[in-house]
DNA sequence: TTTCTAGAAATAATCGATTATTTGACCTAG
DNA sequence: CTAGGTCAAATAATCGATTATTTCTAGAAA
């Protein structure tokens, strides 16, 4: 929900909590470091009070933790919570893409397939911030038109917490191959209007990446 | 998701955090107010600073819209979100529930008739406003052991959302009965182990509690 | 050594004042 | 009249300084 770009002029708020949320998915900051509040503003050379407001954002957003009079802390990655997110992630994507193949129209269709070649042509020398981020865009339109605007926000939110887990795996390369592989057949199976398989393939899918970030998670 | 309570002595920013929280959940402010800083700061007397850390945090939550240089508003209310709102808790609430049953142990069946108890003895007299909390403890105690904390954060936001609907609504009695007696069959279809015929209830139990919400709705 | 307790240093939270932006009234040109 | 533009008032955002709380350190007593 980056729902602060809208408006033409981001206030300086809106500009460090973007530049916050992406360093915390890049995992520029450790699991369970304290954010010394001081050190971010000299950092970021932004103002106490923008930053503070930033901070509270992303406190209630689920990145980070805020501990009454004890500033805010990157939160901890943990075994135990991954396989929470990937199970949330698994019945939400599943039931968002089952509900965007009914209501997805040609134009969704476009979308789609503009996405995934946008992904595939994506390589080795791609930057992984790139990558994600074309990623990112994949698994979005596949579930937009879904019509639950509920749905779509706990989706994003549970794909940046996935992300933090993500960034601390290494780049597989035969899992890679496979994953990419399945987009494809998402897209196949998407345009087929064939939601039972498109629903067990993208919780396959999802299973698959978090076993990769599972293997080096502590 | 009150997560400031936790620590012995609450910041300025968390009391008004939970303040406004409750202010907007009680229809204090009409739906689509913009909400007027200065305003705020003196009707809660309380400074600027904390209180607009807490209406960031309002927004992230998803109680507020927030517009670049423009503050901050109360949502809107719609037919639509109301109806968004209500599949999505009947989806994951249900989901929660099949769970729970699974995993509930006998504290959860404690637990569970000690929230039904205390909030089948509200009466007419009861005010709103602790029969709510009552309602709510009721719901939560239900789902609690699903073994899923993002599961229980969305519903939890959810609940919250649905109160905004739920508190335009007149206190229809003939459906209060209903709703009430339904609370009573959960809770012996959750000692009974039924979790195919408890989630089907507290489906229709949703259903119908969005209903009455939906007669008054615009 | 360990534990407790000042007191100092570090840091988070808050305040009051300032700056930047938007809103709305008024005016003028077409 | 209406459209567009300008200025003043209102209000949001930000800054710099202050206050409150926690954390760290060192010394004293057990």
């Amino acid at each position: 929900m980056t729902n602060t770009l809208k408006q033409g002029s981001a206030t300086a708020a809106s500009r460090i909590y973007e530049t916050l949320r992406q360093d915390l998915l890049n995992g520029r900051y450790r699991a369970g470091e304290r954010l010394s509040i001081a050190l971010l503003r000299d950092t970021y050379e932004v103002g106490l009070s923008p930053l503070r407001e930033a901070l509270n954002r992303l406190a209630a957003y689920g990145l980070l933790r805020q501990e009454n009079q004890r500033g805010f802390r990157v939160l901890e990655l943990s075994r135990e919570e991954l396989a929470d997110i990937t199970e949330m992630r698994r019945q939400l994507e599943g039931m968002a893409l089952e509900l965007a193949i009914l209501h997805g129209d040609e134009e969704w269709e476009s979308q789609l397939l503009a996405a995934n070649h946008r992904l595939s042509k994506a390589n080795a020398h791609t930057p992984v911030v790139e990558w994600e981020h074309l990623h990112s865009r994949f698994h979005n339109a596949l579930v937009a038109p879904c019509g639950s605007a509920w749905l779509l926000r706990f989706i994003s939110q549970l794909h940046d917490q996935f992300d933090r887990y993500r960034r601390v795996a290494p780049r597989a390369q035969e899992l890679r191959h496979q994953l990419d592989s399945q987009h494809q057949e998402l897209v196949d199976l998407a345009l087929n209007r064939d939601s039972r398989r498109a629903r067990s393939l993208i919780e396959e899918h999802i299973t698959l990446s978090s076993e990769v970030a599972m293997r080096s998670c502590r």
